[in-house]
Parts: structure tokens; C-alpha cells; sequence
DNA sequence: TTAATGGCCGTACCATAGTACGGGGGCAAG
DNA sequence: CTTGCCCCCGTACTATGGTACGGCCATTAA
């Protein structure tokens, strides 16, 4: 087999197989003595399918180096695969949360925009030049008269749609004027008027919808 | 203003200006005639508070570049500005819907690997080598004797870790025997013993984390 | 035998969004 | 008046995943 066939069976170009060899991912052929052609096994082609599904599950190619490496290492096992695709699979997560970050920002601005008419009175154009908030910017949280501050440690969430539920069960409970919550800190700021409901009640309501919750700090 | 105290006040580095004035993204005002420093108007750091905004909402900087001339541009009205975020909105979607497969994809392998021992029973390796689907397929579900699966129609998962807490919460009730749940499709396929719990006391339960739940379908 | 593919190899280039560096000069405070 | 921080400018480099080009040689089909 030459560079060309394997190349074609895999559906990739000539030069994508030179950059994996030369990015170390594949071993180049040695070639021939007499100044032939370089002769690939069949096993290449196995390597370069594996790298490109590998690709399409999101690794890159440096990790996918990790993980034919690790197939080769005998010291790996199957444990060290699944906790390269668990990270990657919170990798990928993240870049979930991320975009629908951004997804929620331009819908928030398209909602606004009157969507006709001078410029002056666009509203998305007036969004990026003005306001210092509100389009990823954090709620910052103000405190009102006769209200404290809850801080809550909550474990089992997973990502940023997690700490929408939690939000909304916190913002359910009687009292609660505002929160945020933040997943990559697993802790919850809950303003809330101690006369109506305890923090010890605030976790309960969030152990209801399923995730761990005890209080860190109670204060004005 | 020198370009430093521009800097700090949208709070980006000094070369990151200068990257923005070779782009053409910012104009570099003149060079005193006398060789001293460079003074920037504070329209620049609203400008470059501009870009850094649009950037957040995923724009890149050619199409900021846009933007920003459309703004100048007395033929354009709020109509234009408005098609350029619908588009980014839909780009931004396409992102999302991309990166959920990927997920899925690597949900899938997981779900399926052992998640120890000799990397020969890695199943993880072994969909990267050799199967051709798999991948982005669908889990084929298999039914036991005297069991129904009931599917649930849930709402506000919105990730994996979503899933991960609905698939607890349904493993928990008696006679459930295993259960698969979809972020993507939003729902859950349960085998369950219909002698010991119906759906809707499933979807009572799945309701009771804090989503919505009904009964999509009933079947053996 | 000869022309047309195809392989070999080094180097350079694409987009993206910056960051780094080095040599020179300016400016302001102690 | 000098020290140290800041600015200016050009160039080069980072990471990511390739693509392209040019010159040369090997192979193969007509």
C-alpha cells in the first residue's frame, strides 16, 4: 500500500497523513533501499480511521497521541481511557454551557431590537457600545434592608443547566428575594429574608431536586 | 490618553490594542509631531469595549470589523445589524447541535466501558478502532421478559448531569430494572415491572427533581 | 518508450486571536 | 538628573489542523 491508498481508503488527503506523521501519530514507513516507494501496512489505515473518529469525539490531536500511546503502554488499562473521555466529555460540556451563554446573549439582544429603522435606534448596536452588564456579566448581588446572605455548598452539579434548577427550586422558596448560583464553585448566594424561611430549609429544598446541600455561612 | 491607560480600562493587554489597530478594528491616532506618545480619544476605549463585547457574544473579529463599518455606513439601518446576530444566532446553534452529538457520542462509549481492567476490554478503544457506527448510533434497546418500557417526555434537563440525576432518581423506584435518559431528546426510556410502579408515579418521581414529566408512550 | 500519474521532501502558507521580544526612545517622580 | 516605567515598532512565535507549492524521482499504462 502506498500513502495515496491509504490516504483514499480512509477519505483523507496525501498531506493530512504526512502532518499526522510528522505531528508523531503515525509511524512513516521506512523507505525502501533501492529509492521505491514507501509501503504501508494495513495497520495505517486502522490508525488513521481510529485517529479521525477520535477527532470526531472531539480530541484533539495532541490527546489523540496520548491515547494511542496509551494503547500501546502496557501499563495502562481501561480505567485510564474512560477518565480521558470523562474529561473530555466535561470538556465538551463546557463548551455546551458556553455557547449557551452566548446563544441566551443574542436572543436576549434579538428579543430587544426593533428590527427595522435608523441606526440610531438599534437597540444590539447600543447593547455593545454602552451597557458595562448584562450581557455575560455576573448578577452582582446587592443587599436590601433586613435581608442575609445564605451561602450554601451544593454538590452533584454538573454543569451550568444544573445550577438553573437550583436556582429556580431557590427562587421557589418563600423568602428568597435572589441568588446565584455557581456551578464551577458548587456554592449557592441566596438573599433571603431569615424570618421566613432558615438556611437549613434552603438545603432541604435543594437536596429535593437531587443534589447535596449544606449550609457554609450565614451572614448579614 | 496613552494606549496603556486604554488598556487598563477595558482591561485587555497593550499588545492586544495594537493586534486591533494592524486589523484596521481601531484607528491609531497620529504620532505627535514632536515624536512624544501617542493620545488616544476616549472613543477608543469605548471602541475597544465594543469589540470586546461582540467578541463575547461569539462574533469574530472580521465580522466585528462589519459591525463596526455598518455603523458608519449611513446606508445601513438597525434591519442590517439585526441579520448579522440572527445569523450568528444560528451559527451559534450549529455549534451547540454539533457538540451535543459529540456528547452524545461520548455518553454512548461511556455508558458502555467497563471502566477498568485490561485495555483489551476497552470498549472505548475498540469503538475508536473498529466499528464503522456506532459512534453518533443510537443505543438499541433490548427487552427483557415481562417487562414494559415506559417512555417519559422530560423537561429541563439540560445536560448530561441533568440526565445523570433523572436515570438516579428512576433507578431508585421499585421495579424499575434500568432506564436510559436522552438530554438530546429529552426523555427517558424506562424498563420497568409494571406490576410494582406505573408511569405516571415514574414521572411523579422525575417531577419531584425538579423537571416536568409525562408520559410519552406506553409499551411491552 | 514515453507520458501521465503518484510519491517524496522541504518549506511556506491559510485562518484565528493574540503574545512575546528586543532595541530604541520618552516622560515623570524622587 | 537619573531611575524606572512606559511607549514605539517590527518581527517572530504560540496553538490548532491542516493545505499548497515546487522540484525531483518512481511507477505504470498505453
Amino acid at each position: 500500500m502506498t500513502i495515496g491508498k491509504v490516504a483514499k481508503a480512509v477519505g483523507v488527503g496525501v498531506e493530512t497523513i504526512r502532518f499526522y506523521e510528522r505531528r508523531g501519530l503515525l509511524d512513516q514507513p521506512p523507505r525502501p533501499e533501492d529509492g521505491g516507494y514507501r509501503v504501508y501496512p494495513d495497520e495505517a489505515v486502522r490508525r488513521v480511521q481510529f485517529i479521525r473518529r477520535a477527532q470526531e469525539l472531539g480530541f484533539s490531536l495532541r490527546e489523540i497521541t496520548e491515547l494511542l500511546s496509551l494503547r500501546s503502554a502496557h501499563s495502562a488499562d481501561a480505567g485510564d481511557v474512560r477518565r480521558r473521555a470523562t474529561v473530555k466529555l466535561q470538556d465538551v460540556d463546557r463548551k455546551i454551557v458556553r455557547l449557551q451563554r452566548i446563544r441566551q446573549g443574542l436572543a436576549t439582544l434579538l428579543d430587544r431590537c426593533p428590527g427595522a429603522g435608523p441606526l440610531q435606534c438599534c437597540s444590539i448596536l447600543d447593547a455593545l457600545e454602552q451597557h458595562d452588564e448584562g450581557l455575560s456579566g455576573e448578577l452582582t448581588q446587592q443587599q436590601e434592608e433586613g435581608m442575609q446572605t445564605v451561602r450554601l455548598t451544593i454538590g452533584g452539579m454538573h454543569c451550568e443547566g444544573c445550577t438553573e434548577i437550583v436556582r429556580q427550586v431557590l427562587e421557589q422558596q418563600p423568602g428568597v428575594k435572589g441568588c446565584s448560583v455557581s456551578h464551577e464553585n458548587g456554592e449557592a448566594r441566596v438573599a433571603v429574608d431569615a424570618a421566613l424561611i432558615s438556611g437549613e430549609q434552603l438545603a432541604e429544598a435543594v437536596r429535593g431536586a437531587g443534589y447535596s446541600a449544606s449550609i457554609a455561612a450565614e451572614a448579614d
